[in-house]
DNA sequence: GTTAGACTTAGAACAATTCTAAGCCTATAA
DNA sequence: TTATAGGCTTAGAATTGTTCTAAGTCTAAC
């Protein structure tokens, strides 16, 4: 028996690929399935071993490729917080992140905004590509309770 | 003739890490001496290379660990804006930075400090370790004049 | 002088990513 | 239907930045 869960509809998929000049394969379609399913962090690794948890089909290759190809059309956005290690981030509104030193876990801050407002004059010739704010959190040391 | 230029006197970088816990070897006093001539942002093999610029003797896994020393001693901090290349910055004071994508260059932005304002809260048993806050720029287009 | 511990070193190992070159797939043309 | 061309995917090699390892060096205290 073949029930496999599909957390996205494929069409909806294919087309959210084809309206970013993308063209769905099937592959590509099974990365984008995994980071749409719901807002994630994903670095390549985990996407890589998502994508193949049923059956090894797409190679690591691919999903580096594919994953610079959603990068280069704005699908998604990379997020980078410890070296080594970049991270996936397919909620594409404007929003920053705490980030876990312990755990390593990425988590949103939607809505902030404010480091853009007092932001200093760009350097002479540029543009503004993107404000990336990383607040970095670690556990608490319990020094009174037990 | 052995005529060098000392950009820092010697002694105040001493005194530096010894107020750090470190003991100051011959090695990590050229390497905070590069770090610390004025406000900089290398990354490992920027400093490798500084540090053995007249002749090689400064390893590299001494780079390695010494700046890995002075970020556990605060005296550095890490600066990550693309994957697999750190930035050590020794400008301790709390500030940003502009990244310009085009050329790799990273420039403070100093007091800034907008962002920590209206941060939201915490999650749970955590606490704050520091705000990271990088405005990627990018070299405009000039489309009118030539 | 010995000794202990910390420090440095070259080179190996490692992990994430990119490259390479070959094969595959699909759409269109004949 | 069979060629053909282009883009896509692939395994595995190569590359890059970093960390590890094990041996040697230095230094300070006895």
């Amino acid at each position: 028996m073949d029930m496999k869960i599909q957390s996205t509809v494929p069409e909806a998929i294919t087309e959210l690929l084809r309206a970013h000049q993308i063209t769905p394969t099937s592959q590509r379609v099974k990365v984008a399935g995994i980071l749409f399913a719901e807002p994630a962090h994903f670095c390549a690794e985990q996407v890589y071993v998502r994508v193949n948890a049923d059956d090894a089909e797409v190679s690591k290759a691919t999903v580096y490729n594919t994953l610079g190809l959603f990068v280069a059309r704005g699908l998604v956005r990379q997020v980078f917080v410890e070296p080594g290690k970049v991270f996936y981030d397919s909620n594409t509104k404007p929003h920053h992140h705490f980030y876990d030193t312990g755990s390593g876990e990425l988590t949103d801050i939607d809505a902030l905004g404010v480091a853009l407002h007092e932001l200093p004059p760009l350097p002479a010739d540029t543009e503004l590509d993107s404000v990336d704010v990383i607040v970095r959190i670690k556990r608490q040391f319990k020094t009174r309770r037990v």
